[in-house]
RNA sequence: GUGGUCUUAGCUCAGUUGGCAGAGCAUCGGAUUGUGGUUCCGAGUGUCGUGGGUUCGAGCCCCACAUUCCACCCCA
């Protein structure tokens, strides 16, 4: 019995037009990478469990893909997953080839990624991250490089986007400040959703998660400078600054910010809030520094970072932030790293609904040699030999068969140009070139066409 | 992991109270044995997601599973 094809969930396959869609992206954003001195790796796309375990927090694990090996007892504990992200696999090859590598060590990597989760609409359990990280440095010129490659890369694609900032130092501050220190993932969780679900719901669901009224309270003005969004970023770190006054590490945040800021100024990426549409027209890149956003990623320890696309609805298209110590739990302490990912396929789905993709992007092959015998045929394949070796990419239809089936062909794969091979123009050693775009054709000798076509 | 939703021709979808399986597009053949994208004529295709059940009879009702999408959760 025929079994009926089908692929595993929240997988899927990717068409002729679909892939050079798909590379359209990864090439615009690995240029970019390369622009600024990146460097490709990869890593494998299994590695060993333990290297996958309690880094993504306790949801995370129990996403991730666990290998089971053939003629293992199912009982028995996966000793391999499938990688979960493209960031914990770095940290450990950081680790185990840091004797190979100089520092800073800036590196990119575009590779797909596996979670267990339940699929929907922008979120697949096989999909492709494009990670840029630099590592080995506490500069924040790592957070503005980054900055600038969001800001070429999405003016490249013609995307409108902002970029969502944070810290989670200051967010340590604000949880010190209001006296429940130890509560600043509960805190986290909670304020990342008040765009979503409001001011009075992230207050009661504050006290489910334990923390006191006086301490609700004492966030208020947070939440609230966050609902107006009528001040500047300077503004913003002002108050700030005299709210986490008791706290160390708050302002230490602050500090980085600030100087993050400065940074961006000076290369000409001023920071605004999102309503001021000024800064949207010169460099398309909006910077907003959002108190709200907590990145569900435990190891981030500085700055982070959200993309979202402004005229697309489909979440956040690229994240990233400071981890000061990932590499400490593979046995190397105190590297300091930032990083960020593009999600390519949240990316294409922006690119359609918004219909950005190029025209030209379907269409490689240049001409198709159309044939009305087997004579024919030869003739035209040692024109294609030719023309190959100068370059120029072509098609021979493989059968003499109907015009109207070749020319068909030809038209479906929108080649611009077709040369039709008859017993007259073999006699003349000459093609029939034709334009398919205008119907011109013209007789045709091997050495004009290349020039013809390489034009 | 919790709750809900979708699945019918290659594609997009109709299908009435349970009574012979439909359209458009695409494909193929012809009008035109050397000229495509526009015209005209003709043709084909279905284990109705899979497996059970109820019924004289199921695309339609019931159960299980798969899949799609949605809300939680979390996230690219």
């Amino acid at each position: 019995m025929a079994q009926k094809p089908s692929i595993p969930k929240g997988t899927r396959d990717f068409g002729q037009l679909e892939m050079a869609r798909r590379n359209y992206i990864f090439d615009t954003i690995r240029s970019v990478f390369k622009l600024y001195g990146f460097q490709q790796i990869e890593t494998p796309a299994m590695e060993n469990i333990g290297t996958l375990m309690g880094k993504y927090g306790e949801e995370g694990d129990k996403l991730l893909f666990r290998i089971q090996n053939s003629g293992e007892k199912a009982s028995l504990a996966p000793e391999k997953g499938l990688r979960y992200d493209l960031t914990v696999p770095f940290a450990r090859y950081v680790v185990q080839h840091r004797e190979e590598l100089s520092f800073p060590f800036k590196r990119f990597q575009i590779q797909p990624v596996w979670r267990a989760d339940r699929p929907q609409k922008g979120r697949y359990r096989e999909f492709y991250q494009c990670d840029v990280d630099v590592i080995g440095s506490d500069s924040l010129i790592g957070e503005l490089e980054l900055i600038q490659i969001v800001e070429e890369v999405y003016r490249r694609l013609g995307i409108r986007v902002s970029l969502h900032i944070n810290n989670r130092k200051i967010l340590a501050g604000i949880a010190e400040v209001i006296g429940a220190p130890d509560k600043m993932m509960d805190i986290t969780v909670a304020i990342d959703k008040l765009d979503k679900i409001g001011l009075e719901a992230v207050n009661s669901e504050l006290r489910e998660r334990g923390l006191s009224d006086d301490a609700v309270n004492a966030l208020q003005p947070i939440l609230k400078g966050q609902g107006d969004k009528v001040q500047s970023v300077r503004e913003q770190l002002a108050e700030l600054r005299t709210y986490l006054a008791s706290s160390e590490i708050g302002l230490k945040g602050v500090e980085e910010m600030e100087e993050i800021f400065n940074l961006t100024d000076a290369v000409g990426l001023t920071a605004e809030r999102s309503d001021s549409g000024a800064v949207r027209q010169r460099s398309g890149l909006t910077i907003e520094l959002d108190l709200c956003l907590a990145r569900g990623l435990n190891y981030y320890t500085g700055a982070i970072f959200e993309v979202k696309a402004l005229d697309a609805q489909i979440g956040s298209i690229t994240g990233g932030g400071r981890y000061d110590n990932l590499t400490g739990i593979f046995g190397l302490p105190n590297v300091s790293g930032v990083g960020i990912s593009f999600g390519a396929d949240r990316i294409y789905d922006v690119l359609t609904e918004l219909n950005l993709f190029p025209e030209a992007l379907q269409s490689s092959t240049e001409m198709l040699f159309v044939t009305f015998g087997q004579s024919e045929l030869l003739y035209a394949l040692t024109w294609a030999k030719a023309l190959r070796k100068a370059g120029i990419a072509v098609e021979v239809y493989p059968e003499p068969a109907k015009m109207k089936k070749q020319m068909g062909y030809a038209d479906a794969r929108r080649i611009p140009y077709v040369a039709i091979v008859g017993g007259d123009e073999m006699a003349q050693s000459k093609v029939m070139l034709k334009n398919m775009a205008t119907g011109e054709q013209q007789l045709i000798a091997l050495d004009e066409m290349v020039k013809c076509l390489n034009k």
